[in-house]
DNA sequence: AAGTGGTCTAGACCACTCG
DNA sequence: GAGTGGTCTAGACCACTTA
């Protein structure tokens, strides 16, 4: 028994294209069971790990997800959309909002952790510090719909978090650390940033529930305030699939 | 539905962890051969599909690739910066330059397609267009290092290319299209960008060179003229591994 | 020619879900 | 209890790279 043969393209990869096919033309879709393992060993006459190989294709490419002793379903992708420049606006955290308050979905944070903490270089570096001297650190999870969607650790230089106090402590109150920070003539002007995007390690697939297939979303963002003087720097950790990010700008 | 808890490790994650961590630590860097599969087989006594099993993780995870015939390799990681803002600036094209212009890197555009063809329902809203309106499609895959990094198409209503006619040819001349519609009146002076990200398709895969475990992301670009008025709209799929992208905006 | 990864077969035991 | 995906073994042939 020779394994089928045609040419090119080998078996596992005919079915994982075929299964795509179904899944792009809508024959199935969100939630939908694919055919198991059994199935397709069967309707190909082809040994399980082949199958297997076909139905990781589609994992690994984040179309779908497997269920232990259930099956594997079609994956749905329903992105937030968060906004730069509008989001960040003076407008919205100087009436007390936060920069959530664009979002339709309901949001939580779990797990806020305020420490201090020597950072590293390239966070020194953002923020203008001589290195080893400590910062304040915010770390953060943020839920959407219960579902875990992001991380967030933003870094405060120690004059900056002496001359507004409040942003030590779990309730920065209304407005949250950029309120506070504007309320001592610290008030950011100016953001920059910097987009990155490449695969979760393992323990990040944990922490946001990621299943196979999903890439990592990185923003790293400064905060400066007038004369271009840097007062926060945060790292943001997203589920790339969670998220549609949105930004406008002038010519 | 989700999610899956693990009493013990199983060993093909165990190896891949103490390869990553070999990785992460710098002892295994850029270029560095992998241990092959009989090496795994032998050193930790297990089948040739737990052995790969290990090694396809660290695939999928975008921190080594597979080369068929002589080894697997931890992979490089060197992204071009993209400047959203400024990258568009009006001052760069006004100038003649183009958007590519802060890039340090090399680049060359191959594969230029211009053509018309009615566009799919989001582009034409984006354009504000009737739908069944054919549009002037301008398709083009760029190469930075000789390296395929992305593949941009973007659109022009009707109306606009009529103005500005140049923008049909393949070259459109110093500035670029944006130089074009601004001598003819239609000079964007604001962009929209929306910012996905994903597992490629497979075609995508091939079309971009991109090595498994590699996401890319997809950028939405609307360009508006006086008046809210859009004048072109762009989508732009990326080696998310080749890019940081970066926005710049006041509060 | 030897070694490598790519594909595939044919089994096995397990933990889990579901009716 | 039947079915599912998760893990693993022990083989095989192939195309390709490297020396």
């Amino acid at each position: 028994m020779p394994t089928s043969e045609n040419g090119s393209t080998p078996v596992y990869r005919e079915i994982a294209d075929e299964l795509r096919e179904q899944i792009r033309s809508g024959r199935l879709t969100d939630g939908d069971r694919l055919p198991g393992e059994n199935t397709l060993m069967e309707r190909h006459g082809i040994a399980r790990a082949t199958a297997r190989q076909a139905l990781s294709e589609l994992i690994n490419e984040g179309l779908a997800s497997p269920v232990r002793g259930s099956g594997v379903y079609v994956r749905l992708f329903r992105p937030v959309r968060r906004h730069g420049s509008r989001r960040l606006s003076r407008d919205i955290w100087g009436r007390g909002g936060s920069i959530w308050q664009t979002q339709e979905r309901d949001y939580e944070v779990d797990r806020l952790l305020v420490d201090e903490a020597v950072p590293e270089a390239h966070v020194a570096r953002a923020l203008g510090l001589a290195e080893e001297e400590a910062v304040l650190r915010r770390s953060r999870r943020y839920l959407v719909d219960g579902r875990p969607v992001q991380n967030a650790v933003s870094y405060l230089a120690p004059a900056v978090a002496a001359a507004a106090p409040r942003v030590r402590e779990h309730d920065t109150g209304p407005g949250g650390v950029y309120a506070r920070l504007a309320e001592v003539g610290l008030a950011p002007v100016r953001f920059t940033e910097e987009i990155r995007v490449r695969m979760p390690t393992p323990g990040e697939r944990e922490d946001l529930s990621l299943p196979p297939g999903t890439p990592v979303v990185d923003v790293a963002r400064t905060a400066l305030a007038d004369g271009n003087r840097p007062v926060e720097f945060g790292e943001i950790t997203m589920d790339g699939s969670a998220y549609v990010l949105q930004y406008d700008f002038e010519a």
